[in-house]
DNA sequence: TGTAATCTACAACAGGTGTTGTGCTTTGGC
DNA sequence: GCCAAAGCACAACACCTGTTGTAGATTACA
């Protein structure tokens, strides 16, 4: 009998969010329970030690930021267009900020990676392999920018996105404007 | 009587020490009391809630962050010039970088203001004063470069140092290049 | 030196947490 | 319809946590 993958999902699912709205301390077996609404005891039984959960939460959020069918389709539909690219960038960090529960989790991995060597070591490998996906991208759009240009606009984006869902220093000012600066001048040189 | 300030204080470091070790989830009054070295129950005498101990935390961070007599000199000292800009914010990333405890745990709490409102307050007013300070000191020192270009180079240097006290995408290349990238592209154009 | 205020160490409590085990229920193939 | 295998709900455990109370030690000052 195959293990019931839906119930994984949900559970790891319930996670993002306790884990979002909770941080790491309040990440719970029980608390997890409570959130996917199940009986208290499911958690541990799918996520059998509280590391296990965490590395569930995320394997399930690598899914939930992966791009989708029509992402790769687009991106391979664009043309080596500055302005396309620039509104590509907006786009991603708007997604982002809206999955606010995903990309806020994302953070506290993060941190809680520094000391726990089983989980900084595929949270590096997944951020490589993104990273290296983009070079990629780049490339093949025949735009301007190697991979010192985005790394840049990496490290960029993401103070961004961090000030942004924490106490941000300028709320102001719109986030697409900030991004378009950041483009045009990292990349677009 | 006076309180005794200088045990607090040594409490308050202990505090910082296990945020940045163990993360907000480690962090209770014994772990402190036993990084400090003191009878269990000191740290509980002192900070009477947990959220007074993260509030006493918080200051202390502030304190240690905060610049030294010598940096103002130093800052009031600056010719209006390019290059000791760049390596005045290379200096502040070095030092970012070096005090990775006062650091990974500011990181920290930026995230436990997000469901912590009774802290974000007083965190997001220091950043901001931070903020404003740094725009003062480029316009005092003639240098290009407004509220604009000056809030891109935080969100920047605060990705990148994120990036390089947690799982790093590019660990090779040196830190100052970088910082270096930054500061010609997006203040000194 | 006396004394009152404060600091300090320690104990105790109620509640929460990670983890493991144990029967009952459901499921899918024969 | 049968039955092994897996899923599931639930109980139990030892441990840790936040918080409060209290008796004794220490201190500053008259």
């Amino acid at each position: 009998m195959a293990r019931n993958e839906a119930r994984r999902i949900a559970l790891a699912d319930a996670g993002v969010a306790v884990l979002a709205r909770e941080g790491s301390r309040g990440l719970t077996h029980r608390a997890v329970d409570a959130e996917a609404d199940v009986p208290t005891g499911t958690t541990s039984n799918y996520f059998r030690s509280r590391d296990a959960l965490i590395q569930g939460i995320f394997d399930r959020i690598g899914q939930r930021l992966a791009p989708t069918e029509e992402d790769l389709a687009a991106r391979s539909g664009i043309p080596p267009n500055r302005t396309l690219f620039a509104a590509y960038i907006r786009d991603i960090v708007r997604r982002l900020l809206e999955n606010r529960e995903v990309t806020l989790a994302l953070y506290e991995l993060r941190l809680a990676a520094v000391r726990q060597p089983n989980l900084a070591a595929p949270l590096a490998a997944w951020q490589r392999a993104g990273f290296e996906a983009d070079i990629t991208f780049n490339e093949a759009a025949g735009l301007p920018g190697g991979r010192r240009e985005i790394a840049l606009l990496h490290y960029a984006i993401e103070g961004l996105v961090f000030d942004r869902l924490t106490s941000s220093i300028d709320p102001e000012t719109s986030t697409d404007e900030i991004v378009d600066d950041f483009v045009s001048a990292l990349i677009l040189v």
